[in-house]
DNA sequence: CAATCTGTTCATTATTTTTTGAACAACCTG
DNA sequence: CAGGTTGTTCAAAAAATAATGAACAGATTG
């Protein structure tokens, strides 16, 4: 298990950076999911470490938010004391665990922010409002879809 | 029309802020498509500059950033000689550009890499070989369901 | 319990991204 | 065509984000 990346790993590895680069995730989180997805073995920090010339502390944080939704596991090897990770592969799950933790927050704070926004409307001048009304309106609408996507999305990752 | 941004209007924008955030574009860019979405005018360079606070050089790019995807659109005024500016509602127009503008081209390099991923694949030590082209194989199911989900979502927001 | 190993945290550093604003080009307008 | 507007561009500055690595805490082991 050589310290330094294939061509192919160095592929594989550059796709899941730009996955986390449209996800808002930084660089290493994508280097990290990309090297244990195409790793028939599972890895220690230190594996990673070393295979991606990166420090201790990005590795560490950079699995952290894997675990966070779920896009990588603990796995117990015997007779060692380090932490081992394998990449979860199950789209399904990943993709569950990430539209909870980074995703819903969101929703939910739009929609309060919606409730505001609403209220402040009263107090519109009558000329601008009727406008202001139809525009809101229509806001609300494209939150709705939204909202309903979600769930639709997450059905069509479907099990394997 | 006041330099300043109402209450209401900020928190519109507040919103569209967020949005940008979403899609890894820059704030100013959700701050000026969120002055024009709650504006019943349309608005120049000078107006969008004036009620922002932001340079003239933000504005000037964050409109041609809006104009790329079709989220703005250009509005002859009489008698003036500045470019005004009003903001497309119809989401189905502006999730179409996005996606033309700014996802497609990701998809498609994304293709090209995976042609690549799997010649390497050929000359891969016979031990790994096994798990790493079921792993090939996951990857571009992935893909192919994701490419899926574009038009799906596309269609998804109906014309009103 | 001393020595070592392992992973986390977080202040600092490095990098990337965004904004600024002055220079410029194009265009009116009288 | 001189003078005044208007929008764009791009080098430099500022701000935001990510990576580093030393200090630390907890666990293990002899």
């Amino acid at each position: 298990m050589g310290a330094a990346l294939s061509d192919l790993e160095k592929e594989v590895v550059e796709i899941f950076v730009r996955i986390a680069g449209v996800l808002s995730l930084p660089r290493s989180v994508g280097e990290l999911y990309g090297v244990l997805f195409i790793s028939p073995k599972p890895l220690c920090i230190d594996d990673l470490m070393r295979k991606l010339n990166i420090s201790k502390g990005s590795t560490s944080q950079g699995l952290k938010i894997l675990r966070s939704f779920g896009a990588v596991n603990p796995v117990y090897v015997a007779g060692d004391r380090r932490d081992f990770f394998s990449a979860e592969a199950e789209l399904r799950k990943i993709v569950a665990g990430f539209v909870n933790e980074q995703i819903r927050p969101h929703i939910d704070s739009s929609k309060e922010r919606m409730v505001r926004i609403e209220s402040l409307l009263k107090a519109e001048d009558p000329e601008r409002k009727e406008f202001i009304a139809e525009r809101i309106d229509r806001l609300k609408g494209w939150q709705k879809r939204a909202s309903a996507l979600l769930p639709f999305a997450m059905n069509f990752v479907k099990p394997e």
